[in-house]
DNA sequence: AATGAATGAGTATTCATTCAT
DNA sequence: TATGAATGAATACTCATTCAT
């Protein structure tokens, strides 16, 4: 291949290369993968796949990585992250939760083989779950914020223990995304945000549901 | 005949092998561990590896369902199951769910990696995603008896999604279990168990709650 | 079973453990035979099979080496052995070849196979050498026997090699085994018959040619 | 891409394996080789082999039927081949088998050790068969063309059974490759030669020999 | 003698990684 | 930089053989 062909850049081979280990890892598992395969799906060489990445663990561990940074992109979009109402706004983040569910279930085999890969290495090991703790911690302070908003708004409930709340959110979402790789029948998007209904209803909102004459009259 | 010697029974010898692969998994991963290793660890010969379990896979995916059955036992053991008031044997399954979370936060790992072990045979994924599937629906529906019939003892609010909340209970102890495995200063039992106490406090006996504080008027 | 059980002597045993080697090579080559599978066809134990033999391979070449046995009763039987008459007596012979044919034909596979068991082991093949030498020297002297027989009462051709004729007659029937091995449809009994005929017609006894058709002048 | 240096092409890397092949089946029998003996001798690495060979099956059936081929050329190389007079055509090609005979003798044990290679494999099984029925059919028709051509030219005795003359022709070369195999001393060129003669002479052309006056004066 | 569970040496095969071109 | 043939360390699995019962 031509060196300077526009769809063949460094990056974009760099692209390539990680979503053919995606592939491969869905269908074989990281220890069924070959890195001829990722090479053959990527149309590179073997050789050039390790001018991209020191090692297959290396690859495959930048491609789950990667695959959790492009989830982070979904939490990311909607514009109601700018909203001042912190009811739009967790109303946004919370369906930008389902959204990971319903674009993350297939692939989460790949993310889960991960702890596997990094089983017998400690650097990389630290490496990862540095990355999920942050992950993590960052998309629980989000959370944190805007309880902490509405509650300051007097749109929450002020006697909501924000920590449990926040740490139970991110815990349906990882729920879900787990019982969804095995049962997606019953893992939907659509439980996941009747669980959030319920959660926002009753748990942060509860006057709401006292009135049960409307959502409008409130503090 | 196999010996009668109290701690070499054939039963025995399956629950060393079942443990020795359990441990050496959990230390290396399943594509780091050899036979050899958990034979050596198992007090066996290779050979008698091969006489209990078909394959490598059969091994370790044979190891980790057997680690969800022992989890199972710590669903099951509390009296409280028996007991005739919902409130108490709801109390009983969160606290066994609390337990599993202590229990198996450190052998998630290994769990994890069963996704990678079925990903290229279908047969022993079916095998593995049955079993899952079955475990999940037994669990959910003994919550939702327990709910069921608080709502009919009029210990629980007849408002309350059943579906919503049993689904929920279950993604809270996966998604704490999937936390814990990179995070466990972060995803303790303690704060399992906070989310559990808010999810009974507000969800499923707010009338309590109004009884203690403010909200009088509910349905 | 029970040890007394008359047809479960030791020689019958031992005569069922060689038919199941047998059996078993043929189908799966001798690489390709286990000893477990002998035991079972044998309807012994694999423990058993060690209170006859030495060893696969002594278990494989006593087998090879019986079937050799076997066929020689096939030469042996016929009464034309003791016939006056040479021509009797080698067309005794020469039948009891193409018998030969017919009965191992189908064996053949199993007798090339010993050839491998002994190649890396001196010993052994001296041993499985050494009766194929001793085999094929008594059966070349008794054709030898005839030849010269019939020669000095002048029913054979005096002018006859019979070091070449008793060579060929061997390598006859040697050819044709191994031809029939892979292509049974060409190297049939028939065939082998149709040769020694031509043999006897033309070589041994040129003068009933002669008188029956063409070449009149012959000593 | 394939280096260029004259002992080191694709070509010739691939011959190397399949002498080193023979060497170590010769010396050990197919069993008792091992591939990194073969690789070592062949000067390649393990993987290598791989790269020119399926499995070690498919390698040592190349083998045999590679050394068929070599065997080939000695049959073909005479020029007598190309002779008007038959005679001189037959005697080049008997005189061909004798040269096979003296080349093969003691490679035939590889050989032998194709049928069990084969046994337990039906498709490999019809490959060898099939190269080895039709390798015969092809040497037999070329002698049948022979006799036929010299009948016809009235050098060959017109009362001679041309087919079994030809399998037998083909089965005294088998018989005595066979034979050579395990007593040497016996199963000699000289002594198919001989063998060859007699055939000639007292089958197909006896009219010379009776019109030459005795047994005692041949060109 | 007979059994068959246990043993562990032995080996074909794989595949990540390298490097000459 | 890209290539892919060559490498060889690594290991799952087999199966002849043993021996306690």
């Amino acid at each position: 291949m031509s060196r300077t062909s526009p769809d063949d850049s460094s990056e974009e081979k760099r692209v390539r290369i990680l979503e053919a280990a995606s592939e491969v890892c869905a269908r074989h598992g990281v220890e069924g993968s070959r890195m001829d395969d990722v090479a053959a799906i990527a149309r590179v060489s073997k050789g050039t796949l390790y001018n991209f990445f020191e090692s297959k663990q290396d690859l495959f561990l930048a491609s789950v990585i990667d695959s959790y940074e492009t989830s982070l992109r979904l939490f990311e979009d909607p514009p109601e992250r700018l909203a001042a109402d912190p009811r739009v706004r967790l109303d946004g983040a919370l369906r930008g939760m389902v959204r990971v569910l319903e674009a993350m279930a297939t692939r989460m085999t790949v993310h889960y083989q991960a702890f596997g890969m990094v089983a017998g290495d400690a650097p990389a090991r630290e490496r990862l779950y540095g990355f999920l703790r942050d992950f993590f911690a960052a998309r629980t302070g989000e959370i944190v914020e805007v309880i902490e908003d509405g509650k300051g708004q007097g749109v929450f409930d002020p006697a909501v223990e924000v920590a449990a709340v926040s740490d139970g959110i991110m815990a349906l979402l990882s729920g879900f995304l787990y019982r969804a790789t095995f049962d997606p029948q019953q893992a939907t998007p659509d439980r996941l945000g009747a669980c959030f209904d319920e959660l926002v209803r009753r748990v942060l909102c509860p006057r709401q549901i006292a009135g049960s004459g409307g959502e409008t009259d409130r503090v």
